[in-house]
DNA sequence: AAAAGTCACGAAAACGGTTTCGTGTTAACA
DNA sequence: TGTTAACACGAAACCGTTTTCGTGACTTTT
């Protein structure tokens, strides 16, 4: 890189100190009007820019918001990003995205990149193997640095820190319910191992509406996924049942769950629903379209900024460690038209 | 957050400088063993973390990469920075992720903002609007500063720099080719507008490919899609002529000319071959399934930012922009299965 | 016993800015 | 004419770290 002009050779060329060089650029009084002029077209010039490590370095803080998801290509991962980015750019802030790859080490490494002052603030969504392990230290020591930071959808309790969810036991309710009042009495649910605890809530979501059906939840037609193994070839196992609706806890595996249908010989909607979660373009694209429970992450993110910022900017008051629920909302699609 | 322990509390506390705290730190073996243990033991106890704009500064590097996408909710490049950030990851770098929203001015803004001082070099695919200006002096100005740069995918070749793209026309090409190879004649073209050089190339390759086969291209059954109106009225527009081939130079579009198709009653593939580009989602989960041309995001961001890399660490040589093709594959799928 | 070398550490500059607190000069005032 | 205030600028400290170059106290060599 080409060597940088600074303040010192501006005040070295021109003869001043460099205090004068710092005041001048800030249009300061106390300097006169035309050393200031001097200066500022000599800066102008030769295209000054002031030196944000130096800035930082002085101020300390950094404009900087540490990101940290377990994946992202993914649609409501991208679109959490964005609903991030707007957020902070929106105060003069900038982002630094970090991938945990659903890894823990990779997790630990990264919040220990990010804690050495590279940042004002973290943001994350715990990875799934953080999540099986259930260690939370790296994630507890962040906390006690009191380096501010807002966990996101796949969160734990007991991590003393702001949080966004969406309500996932609401949702997978809404879900439930939705089959439900269209008729469908064998839902099947197709959702994550437990240890991701946003499947387990959603499927709270969905024993409650069968209970109030008086339906009992059968664990034939429940399937948690491996994502290591065949998925397809998992799903299938519940066809073996007689179903006519499938809630899957997302829309890859609600795809794939429309996909075993079809070689089923099933016709979706006539004799099964099929709803999914996460509002993405699959839903929208496939064939039927895909009735979903739109998660809304554009509002997670901005939402998640926000009180981080909020968090980082007014550190004077006392913690209380806040928790936003974000509500979801049926999406209704071709695949859950009732049959007329 | 709270005060930071640093190197000068360590040698205010255990009576001894900061350059010895420094180097016992770094194992130096100016220091006894004695003080090393100590000053060691006591980093330890309170969790010493050097502070990285310290270092920052003093190093005039700050192992970070600025990436400027125009979108991110989007499947191409979404994967294209998780290559980015595999690539860099491994040389020890983070990348600080921003978006222009295909705006102009945002993209100036973003590039200003980045080149402070905060990263040793930026990744950029241009936005739209800034190709349809054809204003390239922010990039010009980095050109000019010395600041590594590498664009990828939406590039222009009058700004001197390293550049990662797919081989455009090719694609184009094979895309047609495989088509024509499947006995369609009447193959209409779904792009962009002509500011959009990825469309104009690949529409080239569309051309090229009809002319070894004595066909003329038809005006006809060529729409560019302006993005602000509705899209699948302008694609019915083709559906006008008769035509028994569709290639579109995204996913989306492919997936809009599908369902128009199905609104004809046309049946895809028999009476309709349809290719899309980018391999994403939608292709592999819309029913039926769509042949499309890989672009390989992750190999680009790969390349891209291993080139970057190269380019910051070993400045001293002459500059020569370097260009690097990504080949990219045809994916055969079921909406070109030939009628048997 | 003088010269040289080793050891263990500290002082100070440097990275690029900001900011507080002088200070010398001039002008206004008593 | 002496005091004071305003003005325009500079010196120096500071943010946290590294690194070069001393330097004083011993030890070894001749």
């Amino acid at each position: 890189m080409k060597q940088k002009i600074t303040i010192k050779t501006i005040a070295k060329e021109l003869g001043v100190s460099t205090s004068t060089v710092s005041k001048a650029l800030k249009d300061s009084h106390e300097i006169s009007i035309e050393t200031k002029e001097k200066i500022q077209a000599y800066a102008n010039l030769y295209n000054y820019k002031p030196n944000h490590l130096a800035l930082q370095l002085r101020n300390q803080k950094t404009k900087v918001i540490g990101v940290i998801l377990p994946k992202i290509v993914h649609h409501f991962f991208s679109t959490v990003i964005k609903g991030i980015e707007d957020g902070a750019n929106a105060k003069g802030y900038n982002i630094m995205v970090c991938f945990s790859n659903e890894s823990y080490k990779k997790e630990v490494e990264t919040l220990k990149v990010l804690s050495n002052g590279s940042v004002d603030g973290i943001i994350v969504s715990i990875a799934s193997e953080t999540l099986e392990n259930k260690d939370f230290n790296h994630f507890k020591g962040l906390v006690s640095e009191e380096i501010p930071l807002v966990l996101f959808d796949r969160v734990v309790d007991d991590i003393l820190c702001d949080k966004v969810v969406v309500d996932d036991v609401g949702a997978g309710y809404k879900a439930t319910k939705h089959l439900l009042d269209n008729g469908r009495k064998k839902i099947a649910l197709i959702t994550t191992p437990k240890h991701v605890n946003v499947g387990t809530l959603r499927r709270q979501g969905y024993e409650k509406a069968l209970i109030e059906e008086y339906i009992k939840a059968d664990e034939n037609i429940i399937v948690e996924i491996d994502e290591e193994a065949n998925i397809k070839e998992q799903i299938r196992k519940v066809f073996i049942q007689e179903i006519d609706g499938v809630f899957a806890v997302n829309e890859i595996y609600a795809a794939k769950a429309m996909r075993v249908a079809k070689e089923k010989g099933l016709k979706v909607p006539q004799d099964l629903s099929v709803i999914g979660f996460t509002d993405g373009l699959i839903s929208e694209y496939s064939s039927p379209s895909i009735t979903t429970i739109a998660q809304h992450g554009f509002t997670m993110g901005k939402q998640a900024v926000e009180l981080l910022i909020e968090r980082i900017e007014k550190e004077s008051e006392t913690f209380k460690p806040k928790k936003i629920v974000i509500s979801s909302d049926l999406k209704l699609r071709e695949s859950t038209k009732p049959s007329s």
